[in-house]
DNA sequence: TCAAAAGTGTTATCATTACACCCATGG
DNA sequence: CCATGGGTGTAATGATAACACTTTTGA
């Protein structure tokens, strides 16, 4: 049953690039291995064609659900991608979208359209389908730019965790080794946006304090910033 | 000549939110106003339908020039928007993309699929077509969120320009009247982005230093910023 | 008692804030 | 000589950076 236009249009898919953290000292991003031509047999991301009554987001969880089993995340759009050769198949414009996730908490298995999912360290991926690497760069690229100005580190760790985890978190996003511990702790701290909950138990040094991220408290703090910020008339970096 | 596909497809048009500022205390917004139905005669931004082999951004600049005549500006893109039930002619994505110009050095003219081109006031925009209320609004948060870490402030104002002028221009983007001058003044100087170029003339008061923006000497300092960061290891606001 | 990692004290320096004051011009 | 903006001095406070040190655990 063909659906005729009076002017051509391009397809519209959605991409879901999912990063994960899992405690190793390693970020990884959530690809699958396409199960249909073009790039059979290639590793991309998950994703597929919009249906004709659903909204753009809901689109990009439910190919994220089909191809991956992966539920209940939070995705936010990251950019549209238009270039009229990006897919052999022909015009296929495709709006991507972008998710923290804790990989312990979200398990994952291959379904459909792809013959398998897996996780794959950011620092190896293997060559992607499409101009995915391009979107990948994207990512990466919002990624860095949120970690400056909003909490994410907390998205991708678990609910519970150690200042030396959230350091090493930070140090593997920006790709560096040599934060200053001290310095780190006291901003940190200083933003009184943390809870203590508790303590290490059965590690073979001294055990670390655990903390959670109080969303309360920072939503509480960002709209009083918002105030500071108009006093103040600008912040710009640098 | 009808185009016929398998699936059924969603049209695929593009939509300019161009900010202008012409010195007075108002920011500004392009407007044009519909000559076709839906919508006929209301106001809305200049876009249209992609073009089949053109990329999104070329066509939003085409269907700007078309639209409003003006030319060389530097868009970015803002957002996609793509709800079911955005247009009433069936199922239309748009791709929203965004710019900063200098009211004076971008004169516009209407044309084509539009009645008239005009600027509006922000503060008093009149209704507007399809879900174009929405993507005002994600400008301008957009808009204020650049506010907060670029110096956007120099795409709105001309070449030269007094620090009263940049600061009537915080001031009006983010909505108050009493940014510090002594501090605004501190600050701004201290980023050492600015370069003296002159003194205003005739004028019925002491005469202002006018000062240009050095694009090199920023980009410099990000670029420097990016390792201090990295040091820093994040900066999160609050 | 040792290794490993957690966690703290302290100081010099720099940025920010808040407030009050002086300056140069045209009319 | 005055109204109108333009422009500056400064002191108190708070944030940041740099470095070295102490503490607590399991093995």
């Amino acid at each position: 049953m063909p659906y005729t236009y009076e002017y051509p249009r391009p397809a519209l898919t959605v991409d879901c690039i999912i990063f994960g953290w899992d405690g190793t000292r390693e970020l990884k991003v959530l690809l699958i291995q396409r199960g249909n031509e073009p790039y059979k047999g290639q590793w991309a991301f998950p994703g597929g064609f919009v249906d004709m009554d659903e909204d753009l987001e809901t689109a990009a969880l439910r190919e994220l659900e089909e191809e991956t089993g992966m539920k209940d995340v939070f995705i936010e759009q990251l950019f549209t991608f238009g270039a009229p050769n990006r897919d052999p198949r022909g015009r296929v414009v495709s709006v991507a979208y972008f998710a923290l996730v804790n990989l312990n908490e979200h398990k994952i298995a291959a379904a459909d359209d792809a013959d398998d999912a897996q996780w794959f360290a950011v620092k190896e991926l293997p060559d992607l389908a499409f101009d995915h690497k391009k979107i990948m760069a994207a990512a990466t690229a919002r990624l860095r730019g949120k970690l400056r100005y909003q909490p994410i580190g907390f998205e991708l760790l678990p609910e519970n965790f150690t200042l030396s985890e959230l350091q090493s978190l930070y140090e593997t996003i920006l790709g560096v080794t040599d934060i200053n511990k001290r310095n780190f702790r006291t901003r940190i701290i200083k933003m009184n946006v943390l809870n203590e909950v508790g303590m290490q138990e059965n590690v073979a040094h001294r055990p670390a304090k655990l903390y959670a991220f109080d969303k309360e408290k920072y939503e509480k703090l960002v709209a009083e910033r918002e105030g500071d910020l108009l006093r103040r008339g600008m912040d710009f970096e640098v």
